[in-house]
DNA sequence: TATGAATGAGACTTCATTCAT
DNA sequence: TATGAATGAAGTCTCATTCAT
């Protein structure tokens, strides 16, 4: 069903019905990386839950909402990790910051790169509250944090364009990096030259 | 179906035949583009084809090779903007290289930036043979020309690891830019700053 | 489920299940009228009802019995209206039995026209014990009165098929009337015609 | 699918077509003469007619094109019953006009009563052509012949308002007669009696 | 070779009813 | 007795593909 809002019909509040749609979310996320979005579909999902075709439609109104209430979680799990990175930093050196950034992003990659992949996709994106929206939030942040850090930027330097670029730069790296380099040194030595890349660029040195 | 090989089940030969199968993938373009992949299916292609569905699948063993044509044809005209930037050269400047290649990037991403998205999707990366491959095509192409290029880079940089980084770097900001800034001089801006910093990072100055 | 009798499970006794019982029927009541036969669900009903679905299964055993027993309590009430009319009777004269005949049918269809129209569709007709058969027992009612004024009406008229006639005449105009005739003034005026129509048939002046 | 029009999706031209939308079209009224409604649905109809549920679906967009494709014909005919009876009138009596009346709407129900009393009901009105709307049409066509013999009515009689209790008279009453009456000798019986009601009605004798 | 009617598996979703708590 | 979560049969409709003409 098209809609512009994806959400729970209505919230698991018992033991018993949390485990159900936890049930299904896993199901759901397992179909999802092993199938990908052409082979999802209620029925196997349900199946795969061990859960009643009805029960999952008494939590989830249509396949979109699932699908939406995943891609919930797993951004919502990555914007955690940005701002745990950013509330750990010890010194207020600019190159801290950009290592911790790129590592959060690289751990959040980590967390299920082949469900990221396919979650990344364009489908779904509706039912995201705007302070849920992935990309928006963490881009704020990354202004933000390029705005408290501004004394230690090159002069001349846009901020809003600076933090768009950087962005970018980091997490479609990441992404690439860890869905395509299978040996983890190619990825590292990636990881590592795209600190390089986003430093030099924001204090030109 | 699913397959491994997706590819055209006869050539068409004939004048008529060639008509028919170019009406039946513009038509399959744009129902991807206005409907996605969602959207798509072959009896609505062949009927905006004005085709019939029996003649689509003379051609077409199924749904994905068409698909897969499709992807297939746009890939290569992105890599003949790389090939091109790249004989067009008239200087050896590193600079010159950069530019260049990015300038073909977004060239190609402007040809028709929602139809790219759709193909950039995971579905139907089979049917691509090796050396159709796109992105092994392009990141083969900035490898060689980076070891042309040794003597201008900073000095202990691992060529392997900096091609796919800068590939990576180049082709996902483009895209995102493109995509996603709707002033042109936001996306002129960005890319701008991604010239600069490939350079950089190259050369380490 | 298909049956031929649809009644109560058990009679609610306590204070607390005849509220329950007639909190149950004054949803589906609702319900009947807002979204008609289509619309009707037993969850629904609980709901509106602010009961529980199990609760409804106690008194109610299946969604045809809640649908009998509404479509029997409003037959009765407008069984109810002739009844009185009859005992409200002042003098013996044919005209006023026939105008309070036809005050009576239309006091009946205005108590909820729309309620009416739903439950004079087809369905569940069966659970009606004989003796509550709407149709049945006031078209004996009419039998009885024609005969008691046998004297006022005209001669060699066939009182059964004459007290068909009427009843039909009747019944079906005052429910058009008052179903398809939104101005109040037209209803009147074709109400007033049909006493004309009635009363010069059964006296054939 | 709730619409506002519902129409074929494609007229069936070749003779394969045609006889393929009949089939249907005859399943689908055995169906609902047979069961009603509720009993009425796709699968079955396309298995009755021995047809794919894929080929229905050709023609019927949904379930209530469907039925409403069989009520608009049954409609169409019973209209031209009445269209018929008014041509053949052979002198300009108003009884002869009453009579031949009457006779069409008794032609009509008799052609499939069962069939007749399933469509009256009130679903799928919507997608009638505002010219196919069965009750709209047959009541201004009483209309406008009230209003040719208007020499014969009694005088002061309000001509909309007569149309419109003329109808209702003759429409519902017959009806109820076909439907409920087994022996046909009560049915003539009441439909006699019917002709007086009207005539006498019209003229005030 | 071209056509397009026909097929039918299978996806989505609803809702009457049950039954463990 | 009340609850409401859970069930799953059944209904609507789509769309990739076939095949008779």
């Amino acid at each position: 069903m098209k809609k512009t809002q994806y959400s729970l019909k209505k919230q698991p509040l018992q033991k018993r019905s949390v485990f159900l749609v936890n049930s299904i979310k896993e199901a759901a996320t397992r179909i999802l990386k092993e199938k990908g979005l052409e082979g999802f579909n209620t029925n196997v999902v349900a199946e795969y839950a061990g859960v009643s075709i009805g029960s999952l439609y008494q939590y989830f109104d249509c396949k979109e909402t699932l699908i939406a209430e995943i891609k919930r979680e797993h951004f919502a799990q990555l914007r955690g990790f940005f701002r745990e990175a950013q509330e750990n930093l010890v010194t207020n050196d600019l190159k801290e910051l950009v290592d911790a950034f790129i590592e959060a992003s690289v751990k959040g990659h980590q967390v299920d790169p082949i469900l990221h992949k396919v979650l990344s996709q364009d489908l779904v994106d509706f039912g995201l509250k705007e302070k849920d929206n992935p990309d928006g939030s963490i881009l704020s942040n990354v202004k933000a944090a390029l705005l408290a850090y501004q004394n230690q930027l090159r002069p001349n330097l846009d901020i809003t364009t600076a933090a768009e670029l950087v962005y970018y730069l980091v997490e479609k790296t990441v992404h690439e990096a860890i869905i395509n380099e299978q040996e983890s040194t190619k990825q590292l030595a990636i990881i590592s030259e795209l600190k390089k890349v986003v430093l030099s660029y924001l204090r030109d040195d």
